[in-house]
DNA sequence: ATGCAAATTCTTGTATACAAGATGATTGAC
DNA sequence: GTCAATCATCTTGTATACAAGAATTTGCAT
């Protein structure tokens, strides 16, 4: 096993909630497990720290660092803001195959709503996102995008779970759609930042309010 | 020397253009040229990976990858957009003092204008936009403007030493200091994202002085 | 002379040995 | 009995040795 797989699947098992907050990796354990020396552990290890998965503490060793509500709301309102500025590029420059696309994968989701497919749901969900993504015509931004979408995973799968929640977001795809089909850039932005932020903007605003206040 | 401080090294060896796109990053001469081993060496070439600053090829090197036109085009994009977020949120949330603080960095920077001092202009500019990332009161968000406006420093220079670019962006922060101080987002958020996409725009100027800047 | 192939050399990737600092335990003093 | 200091042990950090794959060079054939 390589360090970019090593890296990879240590990833996925912060994602999958395998560590907690504050877990040291260690070294030697994670050698013994992955059949490698300590080498490519450590290579794989600095990319989890630079990614901000973990950190590290000089002689110390490397924790697992997961977000605590506040950090969370603010990534979630920062994850809102760049689907908006996705969604005011791509109504500018989306083909009429993506926009296709769009409502077949919308037509997917309202299946899985009504199958009560929540898995189903999530996997039309995050294809119709990495549409828009990918519309905006710039990859560099597209791949911001994904990296800070991939990061949120299983939080806003979590999210998803919410009662009614599918329901409502439904109806939001389809408005960003119409905006996207009509190049309306405005409507297409506010929708998208909607629609990530829903849960967390005004705790947030309260919480930075409060923070700004005290200082 | 750590591993932390040579990657910081090798980061601003990149930045200050010490090495051209393509360049490969040979661990030997480097860690004779910082007086350490392999091992640290290796560290730090990973954390320019992860970065994006260079490229990895299995077995072959590290290789350094300096955006081309295209991609820089794509990175002042999505730059324009993050301030442009960060416009829209510091605008519900800037507090007087930092309204102060933005008041008098415009000072400053047009005091640099007219004294013609390129260095000191570039100085307050940053602050200016530092401020503004602050008063998200999203420290997340912040932390991720900064990295892309540090990433693109080198860039930026070079764009704000060109005839009467100064005047005019010192005029766009007066319009932004205003809207923000009047709660306005949207025109905090629009005249944030024209103020700095103005380079991508003009992106021949760009190429031309990124070959000069290469040399 | 040129193109191809084999072998040498060089570089990366991994393992291990060693150094230095941090943690925890044990022993001694109060 | 408790607190502190010192010592042992463990972990990280670095250097080096070794393995494997790439590139280059050299030699041979056409």
């Amino acid at each position: 096993m390589r360090p970019n797989e090593i890296a990879d699947a240590l990833e996925e098992m912060v994602f999958t909630g395998e560590f907690n907050d504050g877990d040291r990796l260690d070294e030697i354990t994670l050698a013994a497990r992955f059949g490698v020396s300590r080498t490519p552990i450590r290579e794989a290890l600095q990319r989890l720290v630079v990614s901000g998965l973990a950190e590290q503490l000089p002689r110390r060793g490397v924790f697992i660092r997961q977000p605590g509500p506040v950090e969370l709301m603010q990534m979630f309102e920062t994850m809102a803001e760049i689907e908006a500025a996705c969604g005011r590029l791509a109504a500018m420059r989306i083909s009429d195959a993506a926009l296709d696309r769009l409502a077949q994968t919308n037509a997917l989701c309202q299946a899985a709503v009504t199958a009560g497919d929540a898995d189903g749901y999530y996997r039309e969900n995050q294809e119709f996102h990495h549409v828009i993504y990918h519309e905006t015509g710039n990859s560099f931004l597209e791949h911001e995008a994904l990296r800070l979408n991939r990061r949120l995973i299983p939080f806003r799968r979590v999210q998803l779970r919410w009662r009614g929640r599918m329901g409502q977001s439904m109806s939001e795809h389809e408005t960003i759609v119409e905006a996207l089909r009509d190049g309306n850039a405005v409507l297409a932005a506010d929708t998208l930042r909607a629609h990530v932020a829903v849960q967390g903007e005004k705790f947030h605003q309260l919480i930075a309010s409060l923070r700004m206040a005290a200082q």
